[in-house]
This record gives C-alpha cells, sequence and structure tokens, in this order.
DNA sequence: TCCTCGCCAGAGAGCGCTCCCCGAGCGGCT
DNA sequence: AGCCGCTCGGGGAGCGCTCTCTGGCGAGGA
C-alpha cells in the first residue's frame, strides 16, 4: 500500500509539482482554480506529505523533545508531577503543531542518546522536565544552541525556565503553623541537589528565623516512603514537635501514615503542611493543607517560553504565585 | 553551524560514502583498518546521522506513536496508569531503538490529527493506551494497517493487546470479602464503555452469583470525586452494606473519605477493596486492600507484542495475573 | 503599437542518505 | 598459467519534497 507523492497528485490535478506544492503549504500566490483542483487531488488520493522528505530541505522538524530526567529508582515515578506536566505540555505542543518526543533520561546511556539526538538536529527545540541540580545534561544541552526551556530551575543558568515561589510558598506554610499557635516545627525536605527543595527548605528556614523557634529537619527524596520515614526520625528526635512542613504532598502523605502508627492525632497532637496540593490531598484522612502551585500553568508557561525561544523571540523565566490552600490537617 | 554529512566524513576518511555509511549501519562486510579510520573520523567530526534523509530512503522511521486517548476531563489524568505505563513504554521503546512519540488523543480534532500521523506513515507503529470501548480510534488506525497493539482490550476485535484477567480479579476480590464474612456486598463500577470496567463488574456479579447475596452497584468514572459520590449514594440505598468493592484504587479512596465523614469505621463496619494496587493503596488510613495488576509487566509486555508486528512476526494477545494484596481495610 | 512590469505557473536542482550494481583484486582449483 | 568465484570498496541513482529561478502572459503606460 503505497502512499501518493506530490507528483502523483500534480499529475492527477493536471499542474506541476510547484502548485501543489504551494498549495499545500497554504501559499497565497496561487490562483483560485488551481488551488480547488488541487484540493480535490489531494482529497480524492489521500494524499499526506511525507515529512521526513520536507524535513530533509527545510531543516525543520515540527517535533520538540521533552526530556524527563530522573534517576532510575524513579523519584517522581508515581509522582502526579509526571502525568500533569507530560499531559499539559503535550496538549499545549499539539496545539502548536509541535510534534512530542518523549525522552526519558534515566541512565548516563539514555542521557547520551538524549544529547546525540538533540545534537543531531531531530527536533526544533527541547523541553527539560524534573532535573536534579547537579545534572549535567542541561548544560550539555545548551551547548548545542537548541532553543530550550526547563521546567523549574536547573543547574545550567541560562536555560530559561518557568518556575514556583517555592521560598515564598514554604514560608507561607510555615507562618500558618505559627499563627495557628505550633511552637515545635519541623520540616521534611526533599533531596537537596534538586532546587526546588533548597528554595523550599530556605523558606521554612526563613519563616522560622523571625519567630525565634528552632528548626528540625529530616532528608526525604520527595517519595510517600521517604517522608515516612523522615516522620519517624523526626519524632524520636523531638518527640515533643507539635507540627510538621513537608516539602511536597506526597511525602506529608507518608508522614500522616507514621503519625497515624505512633498513635498521634491530626492535627490535635501535630500539624501538618504539604506542598504542590496534588490531587491526593484532598483524600487524605484528615484531608491535608498545602501549598498550590498550579504545575499545569507552570507546564503551560514552560511551553510558551520554548516556543518563543523557537521562533527567535527573547526569554525571561516565569515564575508562577501560589497560595495555601487550608484542610483539615492543620 | 552546520552538521557533517556522509560525504565530509568519507572525504576526511579517504574512503567512499558508501563505506562510511556502512560502517555507520554496523554493517559486517568492511575490512577492520576501514571501519577503524571511518570511525576516527566520525568521531572527530561529531557526525550524527541525519535522520530525515534515512528516513526518507529507508522508509522506517524507528519511531513510534504512543496514544494516549481519553476524553478532555482526564478519567485518568492524575491516575499512576498514565504516568507507569507511559514510562515503563518509554523505557522499554528506547531500549528498542525507538523514539516515543506521544500523542493525546482528546478532542475530534486530535483524533483526525492522530489519524493522519499515524496513516502519513510517519511512524513504525503505534501503541494504544486507555481507550474507551466505544471510541472508533482503534478501528480507524487498524484500517491503516500499521503494526499496533493496545495495552487493554478495545472495541477493535483484531488489535492485539496484553490485559488483566479483570474479570478473575474482582471475583478474587469479592470471594476475599465473603471470606471475610460480609454480607452486603456493594460494588463501585467504572464506566461502563470501559473493557476493564466492565469485566470487573461481571467478576463482582459472577463471585456473588453462587453465595446467594444481592448486588447492589453504583456507577463511577474511576476518579477519586467519583468513587466519594459513588459512596454517598450507596450508603443511602443500602445504610446495612457492610463491604464495597471499587474497580480501581481512585474510586476506593473516595469511598473511604465518605465513609470517613459518615462516622463508619473500616474495616469493622465496612470493608473496602480496591483493584491495581497503585502505590498510594498502602498509604491510605486505613492501608488499603487491592488487587494487584502490574501495570508496568502489562506495558511491556504491550511493547513486546508491539515490536514483534513491527519485525513481521504473529501476536496473539497476553493476559496477565493477579494477586490479592490484603491490608487493613478487608 | 510596443515595451515594461507584475503576477503566477513550471522546471529542476538539490537536501543527505541508502542500496544496487559494477569492477578490482585475490586466492584456489583445474 | 589461466580461469572462476568471492569479497569488498566505489559510483551513482533516486527517495519526496522545497524553493529559486525562469518564462509566459496580461495589463497598463508611453
Amino acid at each position: 500500500m503505497k502512499r501518493p507523492t506530490l507528483e502523483v497528485v500534480a499529475a492527477r490535478a493536471g499542474v506541476s509539482k510547484s502548485s501543489v506544492s504551494r498549495v499545500v503549504n497554504g501559499e497565497t500566490t496561487v490562483a483560485p482554480q488551481i488551488r480547488e483542483v488541487v484540493l480535490r487531488a489531494v482529497r480524492e488520493l489521500g494524499y499526506v506529505p511525507n515529512a521526513a522528505a520536507r524535513n530533509l530541505v527545510t531543516r525543520r522538524t515540527d517535533a520538540v523533545a521533552v526530556v524527563v530526567a530522573d534517576p532510575p529508582q524513579g523519584v517522581v515515578s508515581d509522582d502526579p508531577l509526571f502525568s500533569t506536566v507530560v499531559r499539559a505540555v503535550s496538549r499545549e505542543l499539539e496545539a502548536a503543531g509541535k510534534q512530542v518526543v518523549l525522552m526519558l533520561a534515566e541512565s548516563d546511556r539514555s542521557r547520551a542518546r538524549v544529547e546525540a539526538y538533540v545534537a543531531g538536529g531531530h527536533v526544533d527545540g527541547v523541553m527539560l522536565v524534573a532535573l536534579h541540580g547537579t545534572d549535567p545534561l542541561p548544560a550539555a544541552l545548551a551547548r548545542t544552541g537548541m532553543p530550550m526551556a526547563s521546567f523549574n530551575r536547573t543547574s545550567a543558568p541560562d536555560v530559561p525556565y518557568a518556575g514556583v515561589d517555592n521560598t515564598g510558598g514554604a514560608a507561607l506554610a510555615v507562618r500558618h503553623l505559627l499563627e495557628r499557635g505550633r511552637r515545635r516545627i519541623a520540616a521534611i525536605t526533599g533531596p537537596l541537589d534538586l532546587f526546588e527543595a533548597r528554595e523550599r527548605l530556605e523558606g521554612y528556614r526563613e519563616a522560622l528565623r523571625g519567630s525565634g523557634r528552632r528548626s528540625i529537619v529530616a532528608l526525604g527524596d520527595f517519595t510517600r516512603a521517604s517522608g515516612a520515614e523522615a516522620m519517624r526520625q523526626l519524632l524520636e528526635d523531638d518527640p515533643a514537635l507539635d507540627a510538621v512542613f513537608a516539602s511536597n504532598d506526597l511525602m506529608a502523605i507518608g508522614a500522616l501514615r507514621t503519625l497515624r502508627e505512633a498513635g498521634r492525632r491530626v492535627p490535635e497532637d501535630v500539624a501538618v503542611v504539604g506542598f504542590d496540593d496534588i490531587e491526593a490531598a484532598a483524600y487524605t484522612a484528615p484531608a491535608l493543607t498545602s501549598v498550590r502551585s498550579p504545575m499545569a500553568d507552570q507546564a503551560i508557561a514552560t511551553v510558551h517560553l520554548l516556543l518563543g525561544l523557537i521562533e527567535g523571540g527573547p526569554s525571561s523565566p516565569v515564575v508562577i504565585p501560589n497560595e495555601l490552600v487550608i484542610r483539615e490537617s492543620t
């Protein structure tokens, strides 16, 4: 089953290849009756342009690589971040007529693969998601000169990004706990090679600084399991704590579980705040207070950043504001 | 910044284009010293083959479309299914040297886009995810003759798929509830145009049939919110119920919330079983008993089905077995 | 009436690659 | 020694498209 080519369509319509090409590409300098007859031929033959041939000569691919980079153990694997972001990004890129080439950069091998692919000019631009702060990939990709934008800040300073106000959001959460009269407020932080994690921790410290309260920090990796484990450690270190700020909701969910097992009532004994306001936050028992940072908006902003860059426009980081959603856990 | 071509590499290495092509494509009929000198030239120039040119002549694209089809309201949007499946699929396809082109088929427009894209021969095969039973897309795509495999069964009978034993799994869950001595066992079903939902409901009915118990069914759409709502309705319809089987974990989580609000203790007053055993199931309060159906395995099986098909091999549906994971909720 | 200008269709040269085919070279057999 | 056959490198056509350039033709001005 061979697909018709431009030439076949031209023959059918009784015009030249050039004219068919012009019509197909929507150029205006075509007489109406020619356009008409060409369009009919296209329809009758079910003609679809061969993208490979077109790319070969135009040097455009109409494709964008969406690179999702996190370690194999999958810090974000079951994270709503992945689905939310990838979906929002796809939808937006498709609306802009771009194909989405999804690439996972987990191992060193796949990183090299991504780099070669991008350097090979198979895409018009690159969209980065979920990068470790120490990951060399963004810098390597930036060196190819390919237009690029990142969901959240990365280690490469010149890669434009859309991010949320992590520091401000964390401070918001902690101040809320202080207002509720909590005195010993612990934090569960994410992996500190991630900018989000560092900034959220900074916001926690900042808010606490003014209050004269001591900071108590346990390290997690943004997964539920790590949140549960960190909570166990916090309870051991300071049994008198009466509040916890978790750097993301998944860890907050893990913390809730540990608290329940330890017989602590939430929020009576210990108040809990999360970050991200994922959908699951409204379904925990008790429902989780969380800092809402609209990931979909952030994803869309990143896409627009990238599209602007591809068009040759300028780019400046975008910061998405966030707000506190108060539920039962505080 | 222009990339080097085959010809440039050939000149540098002092051999013909043909030889370079052979080396690059790993053909064996090349003398070692030629291979050596070519490889060095490739390295020195940073040569990367132009995929467009290659595709143009070989008619292979080394790309696979992963089509995720669900309505815009996003039945699976926050569903771990999306991230788990898309990740597993990507990883497996990348290992096989295929590019992953992610396409969402939500609106009619995007469905048409997918169809045109596939018909246009831009990919070597199609992988279908999350399709409604009544969706005309699988049949339309099947008509293009493109190799295709589906994650879960679809309405098009001749599309090979990898699925789980939905009927058996549901029956497993319900029999477990019966063994626990439950007498009024309700079900929350998913949207009935999905095969999974229909089959799981069938399993519920089948297991109940032998026991002389009545079935009580409420309709959900696989989201948490719908599970919560369905549970409210079930409590209203039959306040004496003492167990619920939810067709997926997300709805079970919603149901748990409603039960908590209604002051019913789980599992003392009402036992709850879910389906899928997503990671969150271990973190609900109380932790959720669920039918484990390894989605990643299923995704991988689907990929292998597709790859086999692309290679021209035969194909027969694969059914992944499942097991019951018993936790606190029953 | 003739020339110029503008507009629009057609011709054709590549884009970078693969792959068929040819021919050179060499070893083994008669 | 001559011939056959086999291995392996090179030449070059052609994949389907775009885009520049050319050419034809009608309109308008001198």
